[in-house]
DNA sequence: TGAAATGTTGGGGCG
DNA sequence: ACGCCCCAACATTTC
């Protein structure tokens, strides 16, 4: 083989079935150099629980991949400008990314190599249309959901996803590489990563088996139970989504062939809506998209935020939110409009702070998906919800986890309460409490604010942002 | 993919 | 028999 060999630079892609870059080096049929870059220079880095996820799809992949996976850490220029060297590599592909930093540093590798007389590619792989592909009539870009959806439906074209590549030859010399464990992904002192195994598995494998069990199933309440925490409603496809285990184009397909999965893929569609006010929006996890909100009042209360964070509001149904994002690395998608509901709202601390948590905890952090969210949380977002809209912390409880199952699983200082009370626990008569072991203050806190005033301070500061705005 | 306040309706108890 | 009141149930409005 007298053939340049084509350097394949994963990213958030980490799977061999429907990936566009690989298969375009696999149909080259030159020498393959597969490298993962853990780029010291990114904006954001990865969250803890990310890299916790990393380390088992990194493995996963080198498993799946019929070429070795070369690791590396360093500026990805500098580190493709190596390999490039060593090995003389005449042609790059990778899949596209749509964070501000990331465009910006794939803007400059594509430039410079393109200048230097190398063959660059990119993909669009990871989302079912490009952000700029949906437009308005007008040529602007959605800002709501339901005529994005319907728009990007139709311009979506659902060609069967790419197969696993039959032949794949790998680069003959062995590369320098790094070792996976010298990384040093996995948490130690505490090992709080072992506790998260049992619930996942990292991997395409393990996205293709949620997958099926979810349409062979779930899928069919999907409507009414994906608000339901305390059952298995909901996919769980996210962390698989976000490292690219599975392309969303896989997950249309599967789709196509199952009934009512139009809900469902209108969840995917929120992902793809998310992409969409990202790229067109750089800033949206570190300022508001609507300015008005620049003036809003928040508190800086660490204290608050550390009890919010560690499950210890006083709120059952916010606390075992925070505690299954705790202990698990996700929270359940109702939860999540609850718990972050009352950081912002009745707790007034900067939506950017929860964003920040969700981002460290969440092993489905994803740089669209939480930056919009919590804006849509806030009310600073596009197509978002009104300010006015305040979730009650006990009420949704007692909706949402009709038998207290979901609360009992992560507050289980309180699981001896009777259902009346499991989610107003500061209500229940003292022999209530005492019979059920509970001493408010003690073995669980009050709640850390009333929930009428909080709910009244709130409003009171939306109304005199607007009224300064204006 | 809200909650609370306010308004409306109608059945039933009761003098 | 009738009017009055209460209040649950539902609808509408407001934040």
């Amino acid at each position: 083989m007298t053939d340049n060999p084509i350097i394949l630079w994963f990213r958030r892609d980490l799977r061999i079935t429907d990936n566009p870059a690989l298969s375009r080096a696999a149909d080259t049929g030159k020498p393959i150099i597969a490298v993962f870059i853990d780029e010291s220079d990114a904006d954001k880095p990865l969250g803890a629980a990310s890299l916790w996820w990393l380390h088992y799809s990194l493995t996963s992949l080198m498993n799946d991949l019929d070429v070795p996976l070369i690791l590396r850490r360093g500026q990805a220029a500098d580190i493709l400008d190596e390999l490039i060297q060593d090995t003389g590599a005449d042609h790059v592909v990778w899949n596209r990314r749509y964070e501000k930093d990331g465009i910006e540093r794939d803007t400059v590798i594509k430039s410079a190599l393109t200048d230097r007389g190398l063959k660059v590619e990119s993909f669009k792989a990871n989302l079912l249309n490009e952000p700029w592909e949906v437009k308005t009539k007008s040529d602007t870009y959605y800002k709501v959901f339901t005529p994005y959806w319907r728009a990007a439906r139709e311009v979506f074209t659902p060609d069967a996803p790419l197969s696993a590549p039959k032949n794949m030859n790998a680069y003959a010399d062995d590369l320098r590489t790094d070792k996976l464990e010298d990384w040093k992904l996995l948490p130690t002192r505490p090992d709080w990563g072992s506790k998260m195994l049992p619930y996942w598995t990292p991997g395409s494998e393990g996205a293709r088996e949620a997958l099926t069990e979810f349409l062979n199933g779930p899928v069919q309440t999907y409507t009414n139970d994906r608000n339901r925490p305390d059952k298995k409603g909901t996919s769980k496809l996210s962390p698989h989504l976000a490292f690219g285990e599975i392309s969303p184009r896989e997950i249309w397909q599967a789709c196509e062939s199952v009934e009512q999965t139009d809900k469902f893929m209108s969840e995917i569609g929120w992902r793809e809506f998310s992409y969409n006010l990202l790229y067109h929006n750089p800033n949206l996890a570190t300022e508001n998209f609507r300015s008005d909100f620049d003036a809003f009042p928040w508190k800086k209360d660490n204290e608050a935020l550390e009890r919010w964070q560690a499950g210890q509001t006083g709120y059952p149904f916010v606390d075992a939110g925070m505690r299954e994002l705790w202990q698990t690395g996700w929270q359940h998608n109702r939860v999540r409009m609850v718990t972050a509901s009352f950081l912002i709202k009745h707790l007034m601390l900067d939506w950017r702070r929860g964003e920040e948590w969700f981002w460290d905890c969440l092993v489905d952090a994803d740089p669209a998906s939480n930056a919009a969210s919590w804006q849509w949380v806030a009310g600073s977002g596009a197509d978002a919800a009104p300010y006015f809209r305040i979730f009650n912390p006990f009420s949704q409880g007692e909706k949402f986890d009709k038998n207290g199952d979901y609360v009992r699983r992560y507050v289980p200082e309180l699981k001896d309460l009777p259902n009346k009370y499991l989610n107003r626990p500061w209500e229940a008569p003292e022999d209530v409490l005492e019979k059920a072991g509970v001493v408010l203050g003690q073995t669980y806190p009050k709640p850390i604010v009333d929930h009428k005033a909080a709910r009244e301070r709130a409003l009171a500061a939306y109304k005199e942002t607007r009224a300064e705005k204006k």
